[in-house]
DNA sequence: GGGATTTGACCCAT
DNA sequence: ATGGGTCAAATCCC
């Protein structure tokens, strides 16, 4: 065992505990008044906070979550670390680090180069939207392995996607109590403005690159310029929902995305 | 053959 | 001058 597994444990088991009521929150849409957004937040912070004691115990690195004794049900409702922010040109930016590159994000990428980063030993992959051409969308991403055992890539969007919706099939009776029902690997056919990486990294982060003195720490979440970040969880919530492709989620009111 | 990827060259900001 | 981002010809793969 490692330092901290208790309270890996711990977040675990609130995350369970907040997964088994967005079931039944779920299992029960027209009885049922709670917002099943805090539920998803709670569920993917626990598994944050579980796998920073994994990474952080592995890597030997300064404790993300130091104080233990903090209530775990405060912990895991805590500020989320995902947040908005801009790059000079007004293009939004999101950067992800995971242990895997994030291939299957629900979006169709294509490779437009590769290149060789001074201050990295590991290459840098660019992709943009398959549909650049066809549809100027603008969105693109970058893929670098940051670092090694274990391997952290960080995947950074830029820009929104632009590109127009094709088919999704939509019953009628999905529709229930005003909600929409919505498939996870079509969310960027319905909302193209959106970018939707798969949330599977162990941490989340962004860049003020406009700023040149920011500063982040992969495994702490040291937010040293934090006041300049922009603050818009319900942007976030919507822009980066828990899900996996494949998955579905009901939206209370998809209007709110315009 | 057509689409996707690779990779050296080029452009541009610093 | 240097480094990062993009272009586009060459190559690969189905």
């Amino acid at each position: 065992m490692f330092p901290g597994v208790d309270e890996a444990v711990q977040a675990l088991l609130h995350g369970q505990e907040s997964a088994n009521r967005l079931k039944s929150v779920l299992e029960h849409p027209r009885t049922s008044s709670v917002p099943t957004e805090p539920l998803f937040d709670t569920v993917l912070e626990s598994f944050s906070t579980a796998l920073s004691f994994f990474t952080n115990f592995t890597s030997c690195e300064p404790r993300q979550y130091h104080d233990s004794s903090q209530n775990m049900a405060t912990l895991v409702a805590r500020k989320s670390p995902k947040k908005k922010s801009y790059t000079k040109d007004g293009l939004t930016h999101y950067r992800d680090d995971s242990p895997t590159p994030l291939h299957h994000d629900g979006f169709s990428w294509r490779k437009y180069g590769q290149k060789k980063i001074k201050t990295s030993t590991h290459q840098r992959c660019y992709f943009r939207c398959a549909y650049a051409k066809d549809q100027n969308c603008n969105a693109t991403k970058r893929v670098q392995q940051i670092q090694d055992s274990p391997s952290v890539y960080r995947t950074t969007y830029i820009g929104k996607h632009k590109c127009q919706v094709t088919v999704f099939s939509q019953p009628s009776e999905d529709i229930t109590d005003g909600s929409k029902m919505i498939q996870f690997d079509r969310l960027d056919q319905l909302m193209p403005d959106l970018v939707l990486p798969q949330l599977v990294s162990v941490d989340h982060q962004e860049t003020i690159e406009n700023e040149g003195t920011y500063h982040t720490n992969t495994m702490n979440q040291d937010y040293v310029n934090d006041e300049l970040l922009v603050d818009d969880e319900k942007f976030w919530a919507y822009q980066f929902p828990p899900f996996s492709p494949g998955n579905f989620m009901f939206l209370d009111n998809i209007s709110t995305f315009d």
